[in-house]
DNA sequence: ATTACTTTGTGAACAATTTCACAAGCCCCG
DNA sequence: CGGGGCTTGTGAAATTGTTCACAAAGTAAT
């Protein structure tokens, strides 16, 4: 298949998330304008992301929203669970830990890990955290496929060099840090310093 | 000045945060090459990035560090302490209010609101949850520059509104929805669903 | 069944961004 | 001071992503 960008996929999950909102409110059918409209967009733009997949609507009408919900969903890979290992039990990781939104979206936090002997051994709601040397024996069993990094910057690439040979494909990274990964392992930065950077800029470069 | 695009902007940030670690190891000089390198792109970018904003580099030779690095702080704007607020005391905010990485970069949270009753008046560190009403009124004494939403879904469109109606002019949105902004305020949007998405899409369409 | 209206799907035009490629500038060394 | 070796800065080309615009296909009403 023919390579999709990744701005297209962005907003693939934010039609998703107005589909869900929209069947929630009983509407059946939604016109690419709608959609463009909340996730503001164009309605071409809507019809040009959809149509890399296929035709999913009826001309004259819109689509339907349970059907395309369904459709997004299984473009994205969202029927299946994912598991996820959270790397680095500082504050963030406790943060994302906790969070409800990954359970929500299919996304399973089956393992903690850190290499701070301090941290080892604590409870955290179900989950205990584990050394990081365990980490490549673990994955061997249950088989994670997502690894979200946390980690403090300086030991981020050790850290990162375990998951890759744990044989994990994807991980998101909040390691204010380029990580150096194989081609076959997909990465996503999530970075405050550099939103809010991109802010600054956008205030001291006003017009 | 011609329009800068996000994209560049991002990279700037990361060439910075490399200049800086370059700095503290003490290396007076570095080509386009290196920070190609360091930042996954190509050393054509990079030029292509700082000529967008002046030539700053000695042809033979490369960028001074020292130079560079102040020369894109004051491109990001970050000469200034920017003053930021926290909307949202839930387990987010408490996270980011938390985050030493804000100072660090020369953004004061200097201030955190929330609207449920049962969190104002709570002390976080040095801060105190105040009511949300009362935004408008802190912002024409405090002058807030950022507003870091991170209120749940539903009631942020409502929170959002009283932002910007306190004058504020940047957004950091953590909530998983699409703010409707004037085109004067800038949005910047982290939304984790969206990032997981897209790892699960890479893993599930990988050749 | 015909007409009027709506909305999709998609080539083609356009715009933005990235990469190429090379002249020009600078350092170093003999 | 001249030549060799690097590295920048930048038009031009290539690529990638977005918007336009319209035929085709559907609905609804009469």
């Amino acid at each position: 298949m023919k390579r999709i960008a990744e701005s297209t996929v962005r907003r693939l999950s934010l039609y998703l998330s107005f589909l869900e909102d929209t069947e929630r409110q009983g509407l059946k059918t939604i016109s690419s304008d709608d959609l463009a409209q909340l996730g503001g967009t164009t309605s071409a733009q809507v019809r040009k992301d959809l149509s890399l997949f296929g035709s999913f609507g009826k001309r004259g009408l819109g689509y339907a929203v349970p059907e395309l919900s369904e459709k997004l969903r299984e473009i994205l890979g969202l029927g299946k669970q994912w598991k996820v290992c959270i790397i680095g039990a500082g504050k963030i990781g406790a943060a994302l830990a906790r969070y409800r939104g990954f359970a929500e979206r299919g996304f399973h936090v089956a393992g903690v890990y850190d290499s701070d002997e301090g941290k080892i051994g604590k409870r955290w709601e179900s989950l205990t955290v584990r050394p990081i040397s365990e980490l490549e024996k673990d994955a061997a069993k249950l088989d994670y496929d997502i690894a979200v990094v946390a980690t403090p910057a300086d030991n981020t690439p050790a850290v990162v060099k375990q998951v890759v040979r744990a044989g994990i494909k994807a991980i998101l990274n909040f390691a204010p840090v380029q990580l150096s990964v194989p081609a076959d392992v997909t990465v996503r930065n999530v970075n405050m310093a550099m939103e809010l950077e991109g802010l600054s800029f956008a205030l001291t470069n006003r017009d």
